[in-house]
DNA sequence: TTAAACTTTCAAAATATTTTGAAAGATGGT
DNA sequence: ACCATCTTTCAAAATATTTTGAAAGTTTAA
């Protein structure tokens, strides 16, 4: 397999695989070609390599950098903006988990919380069962953000950098 | 908030989050529903519950069996079939991973085994930066398929075990 | 074998999401 | 102030996904 086509089946396989966990395809891809390009791209030269319209590319480039994957930069004397992507893999997977944390961990965990409160008759069946989801979920949910929240902060903590080095 | 209420709030926020992470809303609110239910329902009170048809209700619940999430029981005397959600959230969370590790991490592992074996001139930032790219990804997800295999079959282990004990 | 009870299928319709592209909005140099 | 260059916006169009429901399929019992 040559370069052009192996980078050409990295970016489809990122954009699957983001589309598969809720990441929008073109987003995925665009990310995918920033990882795969050595310097910083313009957003024409985005829309060319993914052949893509202009609101589309700049949409998806603002987003990206909402998520802390990508970078604009500017180059002296020029007027038009570069973006340039992160290539640290560990970088990559913490901004990634940090942002869905934020954006859905954390709201749900607040409606768990409401949820667990609601009163009812220990005797209805209806209600335990109620009762023991929400707040088994409720459980596990806040330990998977607490966890989250340990590694993301604190890589300093000997504990997790003997964990964390595992998948470095 | 009463039960009623509390239920419906349940079975969206739940329908939400699973869209977020790209499971069919319909597929989380069906799981949800049965989730709250202390008995095996039936297609039909599925339909209705939720208000969908008979051929979604009918897709959505042998999507969850598929998923390891929902199981089928038939009934004495009754040509009906019932269905029945485990309510173990540990499971759940088992089951999920399981199932997504084999649909979609074990394939883009095949992908990027692939690509990580392109060859190229070492002098070529673009090959150079594809490279690094492409094999970085390879190794991080090599790890967490890895730490999935382990952590799903081997609860055994006194170290996997301890670490798996917080989150339960 | 028939028929009632139930399940599955799948093309078409409904809905949701994404993309486009032209126009409006900035910005900076002259 | 004007113009060229670049960015942003967003309603409409294109695409993708989900849902419907009626018909076909299956199973069981008499």
């Amino acid at each position: 397999m040559e370069l052009t086509e192996a980078k050409q089946k990295f970016i489809e396989a990122w954009g699957k695989l983001g589309s598969e966990w809720g990441i929008n395809r073109t987003m995925a891809q665009v990310h995918a070609l920033l990882l795969l390009t050595p310097e910083a791209l313009t957003t024409e030269e985005v829309m060319e390599k993914l052949s893509i319209s202009r609101g589309n590319a700049n949409m998806t480039l603002r987003d990206l950098i909402n998520w802390g994957l990508v970078e604009k930069q500017l180059k002296q004397g020029e007027r038009k903006e570069y973006f340039y992507a992160d290539k640290d893999t560990w970088n990559i997977a913490r901004q990634v988990a940090k942002e869905r944390r934020k954006r859905e961990l954390d709201p749900i965990i607040k409606i768990l919380d409401e949820l667990s409160a609601v009163k009812g008759n220990e005797k209805d069946p209806e209600y335990k069962t109620f009762h023991k989801s929400v707040t088994d979920i409720n459980k596990l949910a806040k330990n998977v953000d607490k966890t989250l929240e340990i590694m993301l902060k604190a890589e300093e903590s000997w504990f997790w950098k003997s964990i964390l080095k595992v998948f470095k």
